[in-house]
DNA sequence: TTCGATTTTCAGATTTCATTGAAAATCACT
DNA sequence: AGTGATTTTCAATGAAATCTGAAAATCGAA
């Protein structure tokens, strides 16, 4: 039967609703993906994959959340390089698996690391560049270039100071996260979450 | 003559490099504002505010971006909403000038208020109600349905944890961002800029 | 209130980006 | 090496976001 590892003994209706809820999941994965400047496929894939916890065949991604072939190629390797997912094989079968890392906080950093790749460092770069660009400050009088160095300074000092931070949650053994974050959020800031914890169960 | 309040007394070959600099500038930061899910022109406009510190009008906004009224027009509204730019009206003036918010950490703070909104919190909204929808774990052997409520709760945690922290930052009067970075930056851990500060001058 | 300067709006043009699908390349196994 | 299953690549297509420009609305000054 084609049951097979998928299906433990649960019923249809069940199985239904978990479906639902994965899709609802993945969507909403997909949207902020977009939102992040981020393929909508590759955030999908990526939720689905996360979202299921198993590793799955290409083409079982692509009858799921009906993309081309092609597509899941890319963003299955985009994801390997992003660090979030990993290659699978099977014994006796030539098919390439898929599995989504699924400790939270290796991939919320994985997912930051690669923002500031491609969001801030470009940036810090160019300001390097353009500070040296524009260093002839002759004579007096000059007073809109100081002002301007001073402003990219300040730009730049600004966008350091939170790349350090990040690449201290980021970095590869960045268990900072975490702790910082619990230690921070401890201090009262009028939070303003808009919805409640509305969790029930944890019960029994 | 037309020279007036832009132009004090510069030579051409400085001021020349001066909106070289500035150009470069504006372009990183439209960069930029692409990457972020900003548009080209509203990350350009800040940007031009922002370097030149001067409140402009949209004609020379217009003229110095080589954009549309209609653009300049709809991007300096939603500027206007970040709170990242303001209105200033000169007597006997009709045009509205606009000038850029000048304190780098309330702009950088602005630009996190408006990501978070945008990117992390229809998220958490959207895992509240995919959570409420698929309680029922009847019985036992439910394993997968619990293992989804498992992996959803825990994303929901770890943005949480992320926004509550961020909240802190960007919230109106978040002070805490320098203190809290600043304080967090000392521990040392591997930093790896590339580009050492190359920064002259100062001296005098 | 009237008038002209200024700003806003928005349908259509343009540009940018994601996706498809099929051909080419790769790969595991014999 | 040969073979067929599987993956990758990429030109063409489609979809979405952005921008323009001119008409309509707004606004301040007289």
């Amino acid at each position: 039967m084609a049951a097979a590892r998928n299906t433990p003994d649960t019923s249809p209706e069940a199985r239904a609703q978990l479906l639902e809820a994965q899709d609802r999941f993945i969507a909403s994965w997909g949207r902020m993906g977009s939102v992040w400047g981020i393929s909508r496929t590759m955030a999908e894939v990526h939720a689905l994959l996360y979202i299921t916890g198993q590793p799955m065949c290409t083409d079982e991604i692509m009858e799921r959340l009906g993309v081309s072939r092609g597509n899941v190629s890319m963003s299955v390797r985009s994801l390997l390089e992003w660090g979030v997912i990993e290659k699978v094989r099977h014994a006796g079968d030539r098919k390439e698996y898929f599995q989504a890392e699924q400790d939270v906080w290796s991939m919320l950093r994985a997912i930051a690391r690669e923002r500031i790749k491609r969001e801030v460092d470009p940036l810090l770069d160019a300001l390097d560049e353009i500070g040296e660009l524009a260093p002839q400050v002759e004579a007096k009088s000059q007073e809109e270039i100081r002002a301007l160095h001073k402003r990219l300074d300040e730009i730049r000092d600004g966008f350091g100071l939170i790349t350090t931070l990040a690449h201290k949650f980021a970095g590869p053994r960045g268990a900072g996260l975490q702790t910082a974050a619990r230690l921070l959020a401890k201090a009262p800031v009028g939070r303003k979450r808009t919805h409640e914890r509305t969790r029930k169960g944890d019960a029994s």
